[in-house]
RNA sequence: GCGCCCGUAGCUCAGCUGGAUAGAGCGACUGACUACGAAUCAGUAGGCCGGGAGUUCGAAUCUCUCCGGGCGCACCA
C-alpha cells in the first residue's frame, strides 16, 4: 500500500512540476515524515527549487500544493515548516488496500544465482558460517518473494589445502589407512558421533604440528601437506580417496546442520570436478584470447601469466610489478584463475558443463551435486542474467579481480550483474573466548572482539551453538506449556531457538563486526527473534479465544461500511500507525533488495511486532462492546498477524502456534 | 606504503537517494499481571553523532584532513 501511495505521489508530482515549471528531476524526494502528526508522506522538493526558481521554498511549497489537488488516495497536502509539503493519506482507503489488496510484490525478473555457505569440508561449521548462510538463505527468500527465480549453490572446496591439511592428521598423525578412516566413519556414525567434530580438532591438532617440531623436522611436514594437496587435486589415488570420503562425510554434516535452520541448496559445485572437467583450460584460452592475461616477461613475476588489477594505472611499456598472477611460472593455475573459470561457467560464458548427480534430499526437493559423469537427466544449473556471492569482506580483493576478469573479457553486462555480498566477520568478545576456555593472551583482552580460527580451533560451533539454544528454549517452553506433550513442547523450542538465532544473524547490518557473547545470543527479550514470534502467538491466542479466525474476521470487517471514527482522534493514532507499519512490507522489500541488506525487514519485523504489542495493551479486543469496533480491532490483529508471519517466512522464522 | 570498512546514549546497534526536536534494545531507576498468558507494556535518567575544516537553505549522512580501531594488498586457498 505505501510503496503504491509512495510512487504515485512521485509520478503526481512530477507531472505537476513539469506542468508548472517546465522541469523533469532526475529523482523526487519523497520520505517518511518524522512524525505522524506531519502527515504519511512528505517531500522537501521545494528546498531544492528555490535557488533554480529564485522564490521562497515556502512560496513554491504553497505553489505546488495548489497544483497537485486530489490523488486518489490522498486526503489533503499541506505546506508545512518552512517549505516541506506534507501528504495525508485517506486513511480508510489505505486501511482497506493493506486488508485486502497486498498482493505480492513483482520487482524482479529473471534468473539468479545466489551463492552462500561454502563452508570448507574438513571440520565443524562454526558461527561465522551461520552468519554467512543465514544472511544468503534469507536473501534467497528475499529475491523470490519479489518474484525472481532463484538457484542456491553452496560451493565445496573438496580438494583445497584445508581438506589435505585433516588428511594429513588422520593419515600421518593418526596413522590411518583408507580402510581404517571408513571404519572410523562407521564407528562414528554407529555412535551418533560427528565426524565434522572429531575433524574439528584433528584439523587444529594438524595445524599445529606444523610448527611444533624442529626447523628440519617442519619442513619435512610442510613437504607432506603439499604433497598430499597435490595427490589429492591429482585424484586417481588412495590420498585422494580418504579426501573424498572425508569431505563428503563432513559435507553431509553442514548440510545437516544448515538443514535444521531451515537452509537448503539446489546444487553443490565441487573443486576437484572444475580440475578434472578442465575448466580452467576452457577459461585460459578465452582469458588469452581477450588479453585479459598476459605472458610476463620481467620483473618478480616472470615467467607467470598475470593480470592487471582493477584500478591500476601502468604506465605505457612499464612491467606491472602489483600484477595479479593468475598460472605460476611452474604452469600451476591459482584460486583466483579457477574462481574465474567458475564464475565464467555462472554466467553461461564458459562454453563447458559440470555432471551431475544427486546427493541430499529435502522433503520437496533434491539437491545435486558436481561429479565427473553425471546422471542423463538433471536441472540445469549456471547461464544466470545475476549472481550473489554471500562472501566476507575480507576476500573483496579476489572478488574484485574475478569482476576485472569478466569485465576485460567484454562481458560488462554481467559484471556489472555481479554482487559480492559481503558481510563482516563473526568474531568473539575476549570474555566469551575465557568463557569457553580458551587461552586468551594478557594484550587481547582488551580488544572489543577476537577472531575465530579454524586452524587453531578457536570458535563456537554451530551444532554447538543450536544445542544450546534449544535447552535454553526448552526450559522456558517447559516451564509454561505444561499442558502439552513432550514432542510439542520440543518442536516449539526448535522453533524459538531457530528464531532468536536467525534473528541475531539478521538484526546487524552486514558491515558490521559481531562480537558473538552468549549473553546476547541467549537473549529472548526485546530485539529477538522470540520477540516478534510472541506478538504471534498473542495474536493467535485472541483468535482462539474469541472463537473466530483471520478469515472469518476479515470477511466482516469488508462489510463495515464506515471506518473514519476508527482511524481519527490521538486515542486511535496507534492502530492507525499499526496498519500503516503493516503497509511498508513492499517498501521495505524493494529497499532490502536494492541494498542487498536484509537487516532492514528484520527491524521492520521487530517494530511490527512492537507496534501491535503498544496496541495490545491500549486496546482491549475482546471485552470490546461495540461490535463494529470489535470487528475493526479483530481486522487489525488479523492483518498484524498476516503481515508478521509473511514477513518472519522470508526471515526464514517460523511462527509458533503457542509459546 | 596503497586500498576497503568502522568510530552515534554506560553497553550493543539502527538511522532510507543529505531534510523537520538524533532512535531502538540491553543495563539502571519507577510503575502495571486471579491474564486476548508479563518471552509484555508504560514512564524516568542518559548523546558537542571521534576532533577539525569545507560544500549546502539544511550534514550523523557528502568532501578534505587528523586521531583511534579492524581487515585486505602472496607464484596460499
Amino acid at each position: 500500500m505505501y510503496l503504491d501511495l509512495k510512487k504515485r505521489l512521485e509520478t503526481h508530482l512530477r507531472g505537476v512540476l513539469k506542468a508548472k515549471y517546465d522541469l523533469e528531476l532526475d529523482t523526487i524526494p519523497v520520505e517518511t515524515p518524522p512524525e505522524l502528526q506531519f502527515g504519511e508522506l512528505a517531500t522537501p522538493i521545494a528546498f531544492e527549487l528555490a535557488r533554480k526558481l529564485r522564490k521562497a521554498p515556502k512560496m513554491i511549497a504553497q505553489e505546488i500544493v495548489a497544483a497537485l489537488g486530489g490523488l486518489d488516495g490522498f486526503a489533503s497536502f499541506e505546506v508545512a515548516g518552512a517549505g516541506y509539503i506534507n501528504a495525508r493519506l485517506d486513511r480508510a482507503a489505505g486501511v482497506r488496500k493493506v486488508a485486502f489488496a497486498e498482493a505480492g510484490p513483482k520487482l524482479a525478473q529473471g534468473h539468479a544465482l545466489v551463492e552462500h555457505t561454502s563452508i570448507n569440508p574438513n571440520k565443524a561449521a562454526h558461527i561465522g558460517h551461520l552468519r554467512n548462510a543465514i544472511l544468503g538463505d534469507t536473501f534467497v527468500r528475499l529475491l523470490r518473494a519479489a518474484g525472481q527465480k532463484v538457484d542456491v549453490q553452496n560451493y565445496i572446496d573438496n580438494t583445497g589445502v584445508q581438506v589435505a591439511d585433516v588428511v594429513v592428521g588422520f593419515v600421518h598423525l593418526e596413522g590411518k589407512s583408507l580402510a581404517e578412516v571408513r571404519g572410523l566413519l562407521d564407528d562414528l556414525q554407529h555412535k551418533g558421533e560427528r565426524i565434522d567434530f572429531y575433524c574439528w580438532d584433528l584439523y587444529a591438532r594438524t595445524s599445529q604440528w606444523y610448527t611444533s617440531g624442529t626447523d628440519a623436522e617442519n619442513e619435512a611436514r610442510k613437504k607432506l601437506r603439499y604433497d598430499t594437496l597435490h595427490a589429492i587435486e591429482h585424484g586417481g589415488n588412495e590420498t585422494a580417496e580418504i579426501a573424498e570420503l572425508i569431505s563428503t562425510a563432513v559435507l553431509r554434516r553442514h548440510l545437516e546442520t544448515m538443514l535444521r535452520l531451515g537452509i537448503e541448496y539446489d546444487f553443490l559445485p565441487r573443486e576437484s570436478e572444475i580440475l578434472h572437467l578442465k575448466f580452467w583450460e576452457a577459461a585460459f584460452e578465452l582469458l588469452k584470447k581477450s588479453g585479459v592475461l598476459y605472458f610476463e616477461n620481467e620483473g618478480k613475476n616472470k615467467g607467470c601469466w598475470v593480470m592487471t588489477r582493477p584500478g591500476a594505472e601502468i604506465a605505457e611499456g612499464a612491467v606491472d610489478e602489483d600484477a595479479k598472477v593468475i598460472v605460476r611460472s611452474n604452469g600451476t593455475v591459482t584460486y583466483v584463475g579457477k574462481d574465474i573459470a567458475y564464475h565464467l561457467w555462472k554466467f553461461g560464458l564458459l562454453g563447458r558443463d559440470f555432471g551431475y548427480k544427486r546427493f541430499f534430499s529435502y522433503p520437496n526437493h533434491e539437491c545435486w551435486i558436481s561429479t565427473d559423469h553425471g546422471e542423463a537427466e538433471h536441472p540445469h544449473f549456471g547461464g544466470a542474467q545475476a549472481i550473489y556471492n554471500v562472501i566476507d569482506s575480507r576476500q573483496s580483493d579476489p572478488q574484485a579481480n574475478v569482476i576485472q576478469a569478466l569485465r576485460g573479457m567484454g562481458h560488462a553486462e554481467q559484471a556489472d550483474r555481479y554482487t559480492h555480498f559481503s558481510y563482516e566477520m563473526v568474531a568473539l568478545t575476549p570474555r566469551c573466548a575465557v568463557e569457553l576456555g580458551y587461552d586468551v593472551p594478557e594484550e587481547d583482552r582488551s580488544r572489543p572482539y577476537i577472531e575465530v580460527s579454524g586452524r587453531k580451533g578457536f570458535g563456537v560451533k554451530a551444532d554447538d551453538l543450536i544445542d544450546k539454544l534449544i535447552a535454553a528454549t526448552r526450559a522456558e517452553v517447559d516451564a509454561r506449556q505444561t499442558g502439552r506433550d513432550e514432542a510439542e513442547r520440543q518442536r516449539i523450542a526448535e522453533q524459538i531457538a531457530i528464531g532468536a538465532l536467525r534473528y541475531f544473524m539478521l538484526k546487524y547490518t552486514r558491515n558490521t563486526v559481531i562480537a558473538f557473547d552468549f549473553k546476547d545470543a541467549l537473549s529472548f527479550e526485546g530485539e529477538t527473534g522470540p520477540y516478534i514470534q510472541y506478538a504471534v502467538v498473542r495474536i493467535r491466542n485472541i483468535f482462539r479465544k474469541g472463537g473466530t479466525t483471520p478469515e472469518a474476521v476479515l470477511a466482516e470487517f469488508a462489510k463495515l461500511a464506515e471506518l473514519g471514527a476508527y482511524l481519527s482522534g490521538a486515542e486511535n493514532e496507534d492502530i492507525w500507525a499499526l496498519w500503516l507499519r503493516a503497509g511498508r512490507r513492499a517498501l521495505v522489500l524493494e529497499q532490502c533488495i536494492a541494498t542487498s541488506e536484509p537487516a532492514h525487514l528484520a527491524k521492520h519485523a521487530f517494530q511490527l511486532a512492537q507496534e501491535f504489542n503498544n496496541f495490545y495493551h491500549k486496546h482491549h479486543i475482546l471485552t470490546e462492546e461495540d461490535p463494529a469496533r470489535k470487528t475493526f480491532l479483530l481486522a487489525t490483529a488479523a492483518v498484524a498477524l498476516r503481515e508478521l508471519v509473511t514477513v518472519l517466512g522470508w526471515l526464514g522464522i517460523e511462527s509458533p502456534e503457542a509459546m
